[in-house]
DNA sequence: GTGAAAGCGCTAACAC
DNA sequence: GTGTTAGCGCTTTCAC
C-alpha cells in the first residue's frame, strides 16, 4: 500500500495526494476529502523511512539516559514518551550504563538514522571536550536538548530542576530540626546534578554559620558502587570511622534507601538518631518504612516543556529557543526526617 | 557524505563499495582494504533510512512494555538494549501505560517505520482477538516475540519464566515454615503472569491437602491501584476484614513492598506475624528492611535468547524458531519470609 | 489547483 | 571481481 496506489485509486497524481497528507500547498476541498476518505478506506500509512529519506530527517528522537534502571530515569522516560508521542515523535532509547564513551556511539547512531534530535538525560557529567565533540559530530539540523544537566553554555537548551535551592531547603530544614551535623552523600565530582546539590548543601551550612566538615561529605564517584549499594556502603563506612552526624541529605532516593538500610542495620533509629532526606520523589518513597522524606521532581512539567521545544523547532516558527528552563522541587515531608 | 562519494574517491562503483560494507558478494582483498580505509578516512556512515527503504526493513525493533516505571520492565529494557545493540538493533520504546488499546497504535507505528520486529513485554493479558489483530495487521516479515506472556499458540516465540513452579516453590517453603494460611496478592484476571503464578499457588496448596480459601486470594485487576499502592491497599483491606493469614505471596516485588508497609503500619512483625515473598528479584529488595525474600528473574539469560532469536532470523538460516523458552526463577531467601 | 519529473542514498539483479 | 541499471516510496520544484 503506497502513496502511488492511493493516487491511482483516486485518479489523482502522487503529488496531490502528498499535498493533502502533509497539508502543504493548495488543494480543493473536494480533492482533499476524496484523498482522505480513500486513505482511510485503503488503510494507507505513509512509509516513514521514505519520508525520512526524502526530507533528510526521520521523526524519531534518541533519548540517552545514564541508567534506565534508576527510578528517576525510568520515570522521566515514561513522561517523555507520553509527551512526545502527542506530537508524533518516537523515542529511540539509548542506555549509557554510566559509560560516557558510549556517547560517541550514540552520536553515530543518531547520524546514521538521521534522527530528528537527541535528548541527553545523562546524570554523569559530560566533559566539555566531549560535549563539543557531540555537537560537532552532529548535523546542524539535529536538535539537542539536555535534561538534568546544564549544557546551555554550549548552546544546548537545558531543562533542569532547582537542585541547589532544593538542597538548601532540605539542609535548612534539617538544621532547624536540630539534626546537625548534616552529612551529604552523592556522586559529586562526576555528576553535575550532584555538584548543584552539593552547592546547595554548602550554601545552607555556611549561611547557618557552621563550618564545612570534609568528613561529612561522601562522594562515591570513585567507587564501583551505584544506587542503593552506594548509599549503604558510604553510610557504613562513615559509621565505621566513627564520624558523628545526625542527618544525611542523599543525592537520590535510591541512595537514601541504602543509607536507611545501613542506619537500621546498626540498630539506630530514623529519624531520631539519624534523619534522612532523598532526592527525586519516586513513588516507592511512601511505601518504605519509615516513609522517605524527599525532594520531589516535576517530570510532567519538564516533559511538556521538552515537547514544546520540539514542537516549536518543528514549526520552524521557533527562532531562538529558551536556553534554560528550571523546574521546582518541593520538600515532601514524610517520616524519615 | 554518501556511498557515492566513497565510490568516487576510491574510483570504484557504488555497488562494489556496498558489497564491501555489507560483506555480500565477492570482492578482492585489495579493493576491500581500499574501501574500508577510505570509509574510515572520510568518516562515512551509511544512511540507515536509505538502507531501510531499499531493503524494505529498518534494523530497529519496537519494545512494547506495559509500564516502564515498573522495576521489572526497566531492568528488562536495560538488558535487552545491551543484548540487541550487540547485533546492531536499535530499540524503539513504546509504553502502553497499561492501556491495551494503545497496542493498535503501536502496530501502526511499527508498520509506518517498517521496523524489523516487535517485542511484546506486556504484563497485561492481551485478549486472543487482539493478538490476532496485531499479527494480522503486521507484515509477514515483521518478527514478533513475546516476553513474560505465553503467546506461542499464536505462533509467536515466547520467552517466559517458570512462574508456576516458582510460585509452587515459594508456597511450599511458606507452608513448611508453618506460615499457613498463605495468601496470594496479584493481578490475576488481567495478567497472564499473574495467572501462572496463581496456578502455582493453587497447586502447592492442594498438594499440601489444604483447601483453597477465596478470602486469601486478592486479585486487584479491577481496582485502579498499581504496584506498591495495590499491595498496600489489598493487604489493608484483608486485615480490615479480619482475614487470618500468616504469609503472603505477592505478584511482584513492588506489591510485596506495599504489603510490607501495610503490615508494619499495623504494628505487626515481618516475618514473625506475617511473612512476605515477592516476585522479580529487583535490586532494591536487599535494601529494604526487612530484606525482601523474592523469586529472582534471569533477565540476562532471557535477553540473550531474544538476541539469538533475532540473529538467527536475520541470517535467514533460521528455519522455525523455538516457540517457547523458559527461564528459571530461584527463591532468594532473605529476611521477609 | 493539479501533474510530470527528478531524486533522496542505498542495494540487488544482471551483465561483463 | 566489478560496473551498470533500476528502483525502494516519498516530496518538491517547476510547469501548466
Amino acid at each position: 500500500m503506497t502513496l502511488r496506489e492511493v493516487a491511482r485509486e483516486t485518479g489523482l497524481s502522487p503529488a496531490t495526494v502528498s499535498r493533502v497528507l502533509r497539508d502543504s500547498g493548495p488543494v480543493s476541498a473536494k480533492t482533499r476529502n476524496l484523498v482522505l476518505s480513500t486513505v482511510e478506506r485503503l488503510g494507507y500509512r505513509p512509509n516513514s523511512l521514505a519520508q525520512g529519506l526524502r526530507t533528510g530527517r526521520s521523526t524519531a528522537v534518541a533519548l540517552v539516559v545514564s541508567d534506565i534502571e534508576q527510578g528517576w530515569h525510568a520515570s522521566l522516560t515514561k513522561h517523555l514518551q507520553v509527551s512526545l508521542e502527542e506530537i508524533g515523535i518516537d523515542l529511540i532509547l539509548m542506555n549509557l550504563g554510566h559509560e560516557l564513551r558510549r556517547l560517541d556511539m550514540v552520536v553515530e547512531r543518531v547520524q546514521a538514522m538521521r534522527l530528528r534530535g537527541v535528548i541527553l538525560a545523562a546524570s554523569d557529567r559530560i566533559p566539555p571536550k566531549q560535549v563539543k565533540r557531540v555537537v560537532g559530530n552532529l548535523d546542524k539540523e539535529v536538535l539537542i536538548a539536555s535534561i538534568g544537566q546544564r549544557l546551555d553554555r554550549y548552546g544546548i537548551p537545558s531543562f533542569v530542576h532547582s537542585d541547589t535551592e532544593a538542597a538548601e531547603a532540605a539542609v535548612e530544614y534539617l538544621l532547624q530540626k536540630g539534626c546537625s551535623p548534616v552529612a551529604f552523600c552523592s556522586r559529586i565530582r562526576t555528576s553535575t546534578m550532584g555538584k548543584e546539590r552539593f552547592q546547595g548543601y554548602l550554601n545552607a551550612i555556611e549561611r547557618a554559620g557552621l563550618a564545612i566538615d570534609e568528613n561529612l561529605v561522601w562522594d562515591y564517584s570513585d567507587t564501583s558502587f551505584f544506587r542503593q549499594a552506594a548509599g549503604y556502603k558510604m553510610l557504613n563506612d562513615a559509621l565505621d570511622r566513627g564520624v558523628k552526624f545526625k542527618s544525611v541529605l542523599a543525592g537520590s532516593d535510591e541512595i537514601a534507601l541504602g543509607a536507611m538500610a545501613a542506619v537500621l542495620d546498626r540498630g539506630l533509629r530514623i529519624p531520631d538518631d539519624i534523619a534522612i532526606i532523598g532526592f527525586g520523589g519516586l513513588d516507592w518513597g511512601v511505601s518504605v518504612r519509615p516513609r522517605l522524606t524527599t525532594l520531589t521532581s516535576d517530570l510532567a512539567g519538564l516533559s511538556e516543556s521538552v515537547r514544546e521545544f520540539f514542537l516549536q523547532q518543528k514549526n520552524g516558527a521557533g527562532g531562538k529557543p529558551q536556553m534554560l528552563t528550571v523546574f521546582r522541587r518541593e520538600l515532601a515531608l514524610r517520616a524519615s526526617a
